[in-house]
DNA sequence: CGATTCTTTTCTGTATACAACTTGTATTTT
DNA sequence: AAAATACAAGTTGTATACAGAAAAGAATCG
């Protein structure tokens, strides 16, 4: 029951990485600093000491004399993103594999039963959290401090691509998802036998799945309809 | 001739990344912020919020209602250098030779003289820096966001190891580091002609030199001197 | 003497007040 | 009427004061 500022403060940390991942704060959104020391009890001082912090973690970025704003998302990212996340994550799994204690393997179960459970009855929010819980726990099993910055970094956006991609309800993306899932059973599979070169396979066709489902989005199939007589709008 | 509190706080910072890379400031120091706020003219609030963003780019490490500590190093941290350094920083020099910019070219060409410079007069100090400088600039090359935040970690700890290992003046260490000097012009003539094979290799090569000369360091060769009985000393 | 508890001191964390800067608006000038 | 300037409101950055937690020291008890 403690509800002292430094619980406050978490909290906080906790609300702004959640509505950032799940978009709820989309990128490029400002962050009124009155408005969220209210909501919080929180005066300003500890309020941006977390926006410090999360700006290093990649969740804000910081501009002398203007709001801190949601980190900004961009095509040229989203090259970047599938040029860096195979070879980090199969590092990653890789190391997994050797390192993994007993403790954290249970906890990687926990992770893919809550999002199986997201799978079957949560939001999409649900699941992209979910998803991102259960890859942050392969980044503690690797255990290389070296690594995981960039990792942690990866996941970030990883999430917010995933809502951006995987939201319209069509069948390709369910089943896609149960086909992550999938992964993810075989993942854990992989690191608990201690098998790197299955986990960092594993890695790779992870993200292919990703990039295909982002393909497909990108890529729709051409609409078959006749175009009509455009309505007069201003532009905005 | 600002010397307005921005300009201190980037002092401050300056100052400390400075002193913990060269180890003037040794992994596991406390930092006193009394002091430091009184030294840079200060006051305590901005300073925590330079601790903070250190932190998060891997300078230091924060714990609650402790001081504000240097990051620390340990063996199993050297070992997980050399797992995450080559394939970092081997992708880092590829993107480079794809991306660089005339510019970049041109700060990369500077760095590498100040290198040479330091190589001839300065102290190990001057030479950790500008090497440091040498890499951060290809770091800026790659221009990727999610290979960066791991790559200047790995600069941190590389400018450290550095400072431990290649500090006694011998000649094994001259020779190394004049070869460390070569393959920075070879580095810099692969991304010049935007040769990323060759990029990716010298990454490699470049570590490779790097793990020689502390293995050397670690392992020397045995001493071919009978043993005396030894002084008595007490531990620190 | 040694260990333990209590007090004092020091340092960390937070709140508030103030200063500096940005930006939007209104007024003046051409 | 358009542009430029000056003003005003709001927001960010810093300093100081205070509250709370560790650490250090003194006093008490075994």
């Amino acid at each position: 029951m403690k509800d002292d500022a430094k619980s406050r403060k978490a909290e906080l940390m906790e609300h702004l990485k959640v509505s950032i991942l799940t978009l709820r704060l989309q990128p490029g959104t400002d962050l009124d600093e009155a408005h969220l020391s209210d909501a919080f009890g929180l005066s300003r001082t500890p309020l941006r000491e977390v926006f410090r912090q999360l700006a290093g973690e990649g969740y804000l970025d910081l501009r002398t004399n203007r709001s801190a704003r949601v980190s900004e998302m961009s095509y040229t990212t989203l090259r970047d993103f599938f040029l860096a996340a195979p070879m980090v994550y199969g590092a990653v799994l890789r190391l997994a594999a050797q390192n993994a204690t007993r403790t954290q393997i249970n906890d990687l179960k926990d992770a893919q039963q809550a999002f199986k459970a997201a799978l079957q009855s949560g939001s999409a929010e649900d699941r992209a959290l979910a998803n991102n819980r259960f890859h942050d726990v392969t980044g503690e099993m690797s255990g290389n401090v070296y690594l995981r910055p960039s990792f942690n970094r990866l996941l970030i956006d990883h999430a917010r691509i995933g809502m951006t991609f995987y939201r319209p309800q069509s069948g390709h993306k369910t089943e896609n998802l149960s086909e992550a899932s999938r992964q993810h059973d075989a993942i854990i599979a992989a690191i608990e036998a201690g098998d790197e070169a299955a986990a960092a396979q594993l890695a790779e066709d992870h993200w292919n799945l990703s990039r295909d489902q982002i393909e497909l989005f990108v890529m729709p199939a051409a609409l078959d309809i006749p175009m009509g007589i455009p309505p007069l709008s201003k532009p905005a």
